[in-house]
DNA sequence: TATTATAAATTGGTTAACCAGATTGGTTTG
DNA sequence: CAAACCAATCTGGTTAACCAATTTATAATA
């Protein structure tokens, strides 16, 4: 068998294929819930591709919940029902790279929300780690430094608060995109910087303090310009 | 070298122990963005253990954007800094499997945003595929069967129809462990049926009118019982 | 016949050898 | 001295052979 080098495009097409050659198999041989797929083997013989490269797609299918595999046993449909699975699957190939404006939308909502949660439910040890976020972050801007990293590991902290893990993993998933998108598009001014310290200040005593109203408006403030930029340019 | 067997749990115990090393690693060697990690094979006798689960590993920090790798070049730190870098490691690191109230707290979250902007955002094809998912909802309902897969997928193609690639990520991410713990915790009754067909159908409406405000309101009565019995129960 | 014991085949997981593109250091050449 | 060239080396990606747990088929036994 020829081997080739794929580029990152050519990779992600090549787990789209065969996504939908799995997708297809399951329709075709009506397997339902709970139902065996065949094995790894076969199926990178049927679609023609490597097992390394079914294993990789499996494993992303798992990660959405569809498949899940037992060792030494094979691998299975999860129960969710072959009509679901099947939206999923097809949204899944359908899913686009996120744009600036969709991270920057998400972030905003999920955010509103944790320094809400987090005043309601932060203990005192998640007060202590905001606060030490909250001072390095100072400092930084307080030297004239780039502190976009220190910034976003504050609202990480407010997240960790909120006490809600499935949030907290998506600000986890948005928070890298948003840092390169912040530097690719320069979105920071460093000029801003002790208005922005007085920004972070209110809402960490707002969480303090436990006032949700109180935290949800500095928040919206703190996001005043991010959200122009967002929808104006 | 023994050859040994791990557990699904064992296996995510490896993993996280792989990430610390590299973050320790990262750390001791004071590396910044855009610099090369030692090699797979290097990491790998280091850390003593397999290639491949060093491989697995480094595909893991590459969906959350921590890592980059290069083909036949190497892995490379993002652009994100060390300091959120530590940050985000750590984490992921005590990430905690979702349970059923953060799951559900967090649907209602986004669907509630979803649908609003479906009602601002949704083109005619949009409302084609909505009306079809809740067309074969309302036909599995009134034939008295189960309906929970044809349910969500209307809420998906909300989704789909709400125009924002991150959100609509995060729904597919959430979906399957929603429907998994609805079926665990038997949370829809059958007899409510018909009224729920009459709250997707006002739903449908409200977004085809481009009514955000109602489409909310509409959202909002659809939760309600789940709402009660997140936080009741 | 039903049940248990046993061996063969199948499975996902693991490992190590191999591939070709990328990098690097030294050499030649203008 | 600088730039172009080339071969040795290093890299992530790929492949195939191997491992042990599991499942299935078969045989022995009550």
């Amino acid at each position: 068998m020829k081997l080739e080098i794929l580029t990152r495009n050519e990779h992600k097409e090549l787990h789209n294929n065969i996504i939908a050659n799995i997708r297809d198999l399951i329709n075709n041989k009506n397997l339902e819930p709970g139902d065996k797929l065949p094995s790894e083997r076969m199926l990178s013989e049927r679609f023609g591709v490597s097992r390394g490269n079914v294993r990789e797609t499996i494993q992303k299918l798992e990660f959405y919940g569809i498949l899940k595999s037992k060792p030494q046993s094979g691998t299975f449909v999860a129960d969710i029902g072959p009509v679901a699975m099947n939206g999923m699957m097809n949204d899944i190939l359908g899913l686009e790279d996120p744009d600036f404006k969709s991270l920057v939308e998400t972030r905003i909502l999920l955010e509103l929300k944790t320094v809400r949660l987090a005043a309601q439910r932060r203990t005192n040890d998640d007060l202590k780690k905001m606060e030490a976020a909250l001072e390095s972050y100072k400092e930084k801007v307080l030297n004239n430094e780039d502190a976009v990293q220190e910034d976003l590991l504050f609202h990480l902290a407010i997240a960790q608060a909120c006490r809600n893990s499935t949030i907290n993993r998506m600000m986890l998933i948005i928070t890298p995109e948003i840092i390169n998108n912040f530097e690719k598009y320069h979105v920071c001014d460093k000029n801003q910087g002790p208005k922005r310290i007085r920004e972070h200040q209110d809402i960490f005593e707002a969480i303090k303090e436990q006032n949700t109203q109180k935290a949800k408006e500095m928040m919206k403030i703190h996001f005043k310009e991010l959200y122009k930029y967002c929808y104006n340019i």
